[in-house]
Formats: structure tokens, C-alpha cells, sequence
DNA sequence: GCTATCTGATAGCGCCACTATCTATGATGG
DNA sequence: CCATCATAGATAGTGGCGCTATCAGATAGC
């Protein structure tokens, strides 16, 4: 198919697609003469994937690149390959833990702990410890340190949630297929469970002001 | 306090506060002279608030105002300042599920019959309700679509959390106190559970690829 | 031949979260 | 009292990002 094609079916513009191209989040058309190139379903598939991990996953296009190049490098070991997918996909919330001040210090410790008290295998350089330190210490500097009391009760239901996750990509047989499967998983799923846990408190909170005030 | 104290006390530079009362962020200090302003611990946990929301949960300036906003009208009911606290928190992805083709009409049945199961009081114009299907409808569109199938699950986990999300809450008694607990819990809340899924993730996996590649 | 479409390249746009600079004024310390 | 510093308020500018517009030259398909 020609890109005109391409951009009606997925609704993307035919600038952005060159635009997706030149950043190499999509790889070109094959040329069958200089100025005409044929795309394939595999084309339209990718670019399915690169609106969705912007859309739904709010990535930036560089974090995009990033992780498919991650994907489409056949030489990187699964393992390595699932981490930089990971890594790129938690945004950075370096210089926002990094103030090293008590609150800082403290959201370390109780993250230490928590990671003690369940047995997990995570280093301390992987970002999402960073980005949940960068939370706690948040939570501490506005005056709402008591929330991280909650914090066990959120580990055991992302630790229910990871399960089903690792059964989902468990699935899959082929390299490539696995490693999307986790970046859309990771991805989508966080959208997911974020309007899920929405959902769910406004019922609750309605059961609850429903009694309070029966207008 | 004068702006200076207040900008050592919390890392922000000085015309970045400045911009943030012009935004409506931060109410102004007060004028002791035609320039000279003094603040008090109010604006300090209001920046603090504001950087929280800024860093940690990822809105934007215009968003935290409106729920700023929201919170300082004293007029409004509690339950409907709720409501807007929740949809200004929401990003907007409107026009992802907007396109209105075969995934967005399952993704709307696949939604409706998981509220109906669940027996969840939430309305269809709930920005969450959209959120999920738009995520669903992107997860059909890039061929993942049986990662729904783990969206039981999910609700489940959610659940949980929302229970412990509301228990919090409700030891809040003035009014201020609770909104900004819902605020903050709700936004910082997503930035915990979703590090602590990737966490999760990578020791799940780390178990079974120890036992794969015992290396 | 004619029109619609294409490639590849370059430049520009709109938004956003700041940041820089300026003037006029006042605070502060020796 | 005066030099120095900080401040308020206003306006303009910056850098990054995700596109979007425009163009020249070439080709497709009728």
C-alpha cells in the first residue's frame, strides 16, 4: 500500500508518518522507484503501536524510539532487551527525588523496607524504586506522609497484578511478540488500572455519600 | 516570609513562583508596601502541593489550577468538587477513543458489561469510563486485544486499592484537608501503584528467568 | 497528456513551562 | 544617610516537543 493508504486506515496525518519515519519510530516504505515507496501491514501495525504507546501511554516520541530500537535489535538477549523497554518506559522523576533532603532520606528507607519485608529481587538502580522513593518523599514534603501507610496494601495488589501480567506474556512464543507484549502491557495496563481505580473509588465514595446526604 | 526564603525553602526559583500566582496556582503574598509581600507556611505547602502535582502526578499548570480552584471555592458541595478534582485529573483521551470504529464500539461493551458485573455505581459520562475504553479499543487496534482478558483481575486489584484509597480519605475532617487528600492520593497514588507494578513485574520475572537462565 | 499522488527536504507553528530583563520601589546595614 | 540588595509587577523571550505546511521534482494511472 502507499502511505496515502497507510494514513487512512490508522488516521494518522501523512506529515506525522514522515515525521514518525524520520524519527525512527517507523521504518520507511520500500522504494520501488525514487519517489514511490509501498508500506505493509507490518508498517501499519507499528504504526498502530506508536499511537498507542503516545496516546494511551502519554511516551514521548524519543522514548518511543527508544524502545523500539530496544525491540527490533535481534542481537540483545531477551532479558537486557525487557529492561531497557522498562527503563525507558518510567519517566523520569530523577531531579524531583533528588532534593537528598530528611524527607528524601526517609522515603529510601521505607522503600528498602518494603522491598525487604516482600522479598523482591529489584535492585536499587531500577527506576521504578527511584520513581516510588520520588512519591513517598513527595507525599512527605506536602504534609501527606500518612498515605504511604497505604503503601503494603498497594504492593500486595500490584504484586496480584504483575501475576496476571506475567501470565499474559507468558503466552507468547516468538522474541518479538513478547517484548510488545510487555511494552503494551506495561504501557496500557497502567491507563488501565489507573481509570479502574477511578471507577472504583467513585462507586465506593458514592456508597458512602449516598447515606450521608440522600438528596 | 519574604519570596526569596520561600523559594529556598522549596527549591523553586523565584519567577517561577512569580509565574505560578499569575497562573492562579498560588494566591499572592500580601502587600506590607507597593513592593514588598510577606508569606506564610499557606503558600509553602500550596507550592509544595503545586510541585507535587506537577512532578509527580504530570499535570499541567492549567489543570492544577482548575483544581486549585475547585478546592478554594468554599461555596461548592463536597461531593461536587470531587467531581471536578476527579475529571480535571484525568488526561484527556477524548480523541484517541474518538475515532468510533468496531474497537471503540467493543471497548464500550466490554466497559458496560464489566461495570454491570461489578456492580459499579459510575455513570458513562465518567472520564475514567472513557479512559478504559479508549485503552481497550488501543489494545484491540495494535492486536493485543486479550490482554482484556485480564481486566477482572485488574478491577479486583483496583477495588482493593480504592478501599484503602477511601479509608484514608475518610479520616480527613475538615473540608480543605479532604479534597486536597483525595487530590493528592488520587495523583500520587497512580505514580505509587504504578511503580510498584513495574517492581512486582521485575521480580516476577526475575524467578522465572532465573530458572531459565541460570547464568 | 493530465491530474492526483508520491518522496524527501526544509521551515514553520502552537503550545507549554518556564526564564530573562526591566523599572520603580523599598528593606537593610554600616 | 547612603550603598547595596531584594522585591513587585510587567513584558518579552526561550527551548523543547509534536507535529504541520510548503515546495520541487518525479511517478502512477487513467
Amino acid at each position: 500500500m502507499r502511505i496515502g493508504e497507510l494514513s487512512r486506515r490508522t488516521g494518522v496525518p501523512v506529515p506525522t508518518i514522515k515525521y514518525y519515519v524520520r524519527e525512527g519510530l517507523l521504518p520507511a516504505g520500500e522504494l520501488s522507484s525514487p519517489n514511490q515507496a509501498s508500506y505493509d501491514e507490518g508498517h501499519e501495525r507499528r504504526l498502530r503501536l506508536v499511537r498507542a504507546l503516545l496516546e494511551v501511554g502519554g511516551l514521548s516520541v524519543a522514548a518511543i524510539g527508544d524502545v523500539l530500537t530496544a525491540i527490533d535489535d535481534k542481537e540483545q538477549p531477551v532479558h537486557k532487551l525487557l529492561g531497557t523497554a522498562a527503563r525507558r518506559m518510567v519517566p523520569e522523576y530523577g531531579d524531583a527525588a533528588g532534593q537528598d533532603d530528611a524527607e528524601a532520606v526517609l522515603a529510601r528507607e521505607k522503600v528498602a523496607r518494603l522491598i525487604e519485608a516482600r522479598g523482591w529481587h529489584v535492585g536499587p538502580g531500577n527506576k521504578a524504586v527511584g520513581a516510588l522513593e520520588a512519591a513517598l518523599a513527595s507525599l512527605a514534603r506536602v504534609g501527606h506522609g500518612s498515605f504511604a501507610e497505604l503503601l503494603d496494601d498497594y504492593a500486595e495488589a500490584a504484586e496480584q497484578v504483575a501475576r496476571v501480567d506475567l501470565e499474559y506474556t507468558a503466552r507468547r512464543v516468538d522474541r518479538e511478540g513478547l517484548v510488545e507484549a510487555v511494552v503494551v502491557g506495561t504501557v496500557v495496563g497502567d491507563a488501565m488500572f489507573a481509570a479502574l481505580r477511578r471507577m472504583a473509588q467513585v462507586d465506593a465514595s458514592s456508597r458512602i455519600f449516598a447515606q450521608e446526604l440522600p438528596e
